[in-house]
DNA sequence: AATATTCATCGTATATTTGCGATATAAAAT
DNA sequence: ATTTTATATCGCAAATATACGATGAATATT
């Protein structure tokens, strides 16, 4: 790709589009709704939920806690992931901002 | 990656994994933004504002279609692009159901 | 008719993502 | 002490994404 030209872009649009990137594969989305939905979080019964092999689910797991959307502790034997909801917030309000801000246009007479 | 293992998840994990990719690169946000504002959406005015080379615009504008977020007509030399509001809505309202849904958990004990 | 303009597409190079098996690590169970 | 269990990480292969120049197609201008 030569070089990345990402970096030339407005800070919000590239935040934006990195947390897009989180979520821009089904099994990251279905790995954080059973965190989120279970009381008990831990990698093994994701990997029994999720079609894909074991290593490939930690790698999942691994992208998500590296944007922040989660959190994970290593308690004894098993790990256990947990949703940090401060930076689920702050994203979910950074998507809802840029769904809004450009619904406000709809009314304008843009290409009619 | 070998086979792609997208096909055996949800049909609407995948659907919202799709738009999410859609949007995960900050040049398909900035074009997004631009197309919903401009009275007249053509593709070289968005090539100005962009820090890309025309054929690269070009592909990004495919992709955007291709998920169905615009429409564009060709209007003799130049080509109109222009939101399509009503996917836009259908897919924010899928994001937003997947955050409200999971927000949902934040007052279960999940994880303490 | 010749040229210029606007945009799409092709080909190509490189980067990143996805997926898995194999292996490593570290605690628990035997 | 050895084995089992749970998870992370490494290394590889294949797929996809990103970026651009070159070229093509189609209309507008001269």
């Amino acid at each position: 790709m030569a070089i990345s030209k990402k970096s030339a872009f407005k800070s919000d649009e590239i935040m934006l589009a990195e947390f897009a990137k989180a979520i821009s594969h089904p099994a990251r989305i279905a790995i954080l709704k059973e965190v989120a939905q279970r009381q008990s979080c831990i990698c093994g019964e994701i990997v029994e939920v999720l079609p894909l092999a074991q290593s490939t689910v930690s790698q999942h797991l691994k992208e998500l806690k590296e944007v922040g959307l989660i959190d994970g502790t290593i308690d004894g034997v098993k790990s256990c992931y947990c949703i940090n909801w401060a930076a689920f917030e702050k994203i979910s309000a950074a998507i809802k901002s840029f769904i809004d801000a450009t619904q406000c246009c709809k009314d304008k007479n843009c290409c009619s």
